[in-house]
DNA sequence: CTCACATATATCTCCACGGTTATACGTCAA
DNA sequence: TTGACGTATAACCGTGGAGATATATGTGAG
């Protein structure tokens, strides 16, 4: 099941949370330990961060030994592009149907 | 100057507030009145979710007498698509980084 | 002018959430 | 087995922000 939009744009607002999830795209699979050591914030709230992620299906974890190593799972944000897209379609829509108006009243 | 990424996230994150921009979305100019009636809190709640869309440049107002006119500013949201490209294009080309890694490890 | 109406602002309360430190859990090395 | 390491969980604290009620501001009607 895909996560809501609720669930997206509440896990993406955070800007702790949000960068985290950015070099995970750029930079592609890390480690807990390589995302503390830039995250500017102490390691369990790195790791509540990734559990939050992981929650909203942003991100997969893959277990190695002692370390996790975290990926972006792109395909979560599919929802967002829809939702944007749909908003971007209503207005469309809409100055369609102006246009049809003044169409009318022109004549 | 377009709202940051930091800005729209947030802004859009709260259910109600973001129900009040579908809203002006999907049926272009409201009055407070009208999005008070659907929007299930206070007046003032309304009117401080709009003052926050209109921060982040979501929305536009326009007053007529005793009632201000909100509506959409869909342009706002280009740097949300932007975004979500973005991330989705480094992933594409970790991709293709990975594909070439694996052409050259055949060879 | 006065009153009703539409919206905005002020003030307060409450709670979700991000942060910390301390600690538990699991894994590798010696 | 013991101890160091990597990560997760627990427990707590402080704050931001969403909500309510009360009130201020501005505008049209009579």
């Amino acid at each position: 099941m895909p996560a809501t939009h609720d669930v997206l744009f509440r896990t993406l607002a955070d800007p702790t949370r949000r960068a985290i999830f950015e070099r995970l795209c750029r930079q592609g699979e890390q480690t807990v330990g390589a995302l503390t050591a830039e995250a500017g914030v102490s390691q369990p709230a790195v790791s509540k961060h990734l559990g939050l992620l992981k929650e909203a299906g942003l991100v997969r974890d893959r277990h190695e030994g002692r370390q996790t190593h975290y990926s972006a799972q792109l395909g979560a944000l599919a929802p967002l592009m829809d939702w944007t897209r749909e908003m971007a379609g209503f207005w469309e829509s809409r100055f369609d149907d102006l246009e049809d108006l003044l169409k009318r009243m022109d004549q």
